[in-house]
DNA sequence: ATTGTAAATGAAAATCATTTTCAATAATCA
DNA sequence: TGATTATTGAAAATGATTTTCATTTACAAT
């Protein structure tokens, strides 16, 4: 599993013209195993560990390539840092949305209704970019509110 | 129109228990008669012009207190700074979502599909609900891509 | 295998939107 | 009219991300 998506990762980037160096594999072994949102800064935390010499830096830099080439999502959940996942794509089983919890900054996924979602969103699609020439690439569904813990405590 | 939403806004903060101040009135008066999506410093600078006084810290503090109550959206496109508008509630008629040009950052309003939308809201919101007992309260709907300049220019 | 070259990297410094601090001021209410 | 708090402005701090620049590395061509 990880040996395939090592693979896989290493002729996309050879596909856009980057070369493949450590710093990339290890960034693409940790997203790819992980479940989590993380930032650049736990990547790098974790990185460290194995590796101590790939720098923040590289972190900030890998994850932009990782992104450009559509392997990682770039994720806001209004507290004022990225987060990273690894991608699956619109229509893949496993596209997902987020429930963002405003109170304690937990996040649920959620693959709920996704098949409603992607009508929705190719009615609209089609009919905004016909009307205002738009090119979509790209789609964010985002709920903000209380999860089950926090709506107890606050009452 | 414009004593029409100060008096509306006068209430608004008295009721959340706000005093009402000159800085709160003159951005409140600033972001109902503005379609643009503003950001603190934007607003600044342009009520500096006309308030000298009024400090970037209080704009800052301000619109934290308008979006707290309700009166003003934060919104996000990925540039590094929030923008401001005047909020439309949901159902009513100017409620809108955003295209952002992930090229030259423009931002475009629309209001079409957002009966598909709120129907399909409703629906995701009532089964996230149940199956994780999430509270929503708020939700972000943006779609990111090209826009019909942007799109001529790159091919 | 060796080498030339552009791309990638790490460390340190810079950036810059937003927050914090704190002393001074002003809005509300009795 | 005060007294009581919330609000404020200016300056400093914060902190995630970006830039700079000298050094190293990947890899294609030899
Ligand atoms: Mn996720
Ligand atoms: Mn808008
Ligand atoms: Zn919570
Ligand atoms: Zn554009």
């Amino acid at each position: 599993m990880r040996k395939r998506s090592r693979y896989f990762a290493r002729e996309e980037l050879k596909k856009s013209g980057y070369k493949v160096t450590p710093a990339r594999t290890a960034i693409i072994d940790l997203l790819s195993n992980s479940k989590k949102h993380l930032s650049a800064e736990d990547i790098f935390l974790k990185i460290h560990n194995i590796s101590p010499n790939i720098g923040l830096t590289t972190v900030y830099r890998t994850l932009e390539v990782l992104v450009e080439t559509g392997m990682v999502c770039k994720l806001d959940f209004g507290d004022r840092r990225a987060r990273y996942e690894f991608s699956q794509g619109i229509e893949k089983e496993k596209h997902h949305h987020h429930l963002v919890c405003t109170n304690c900054n937990r996040i649920i996924d959620y693959t709920d209704f996704i098949e409603d979602e992607i009508e929705l969103l190719k009615k609209t699609e089609k009919g905004l970019s016909k009307k205002y020439k738009f090119e979509i690439k790209n789609h964010i569904i985002q709920f903000y509110g209380l999860c089950n813990e926090c709506r107890k405590k606050i009452i």
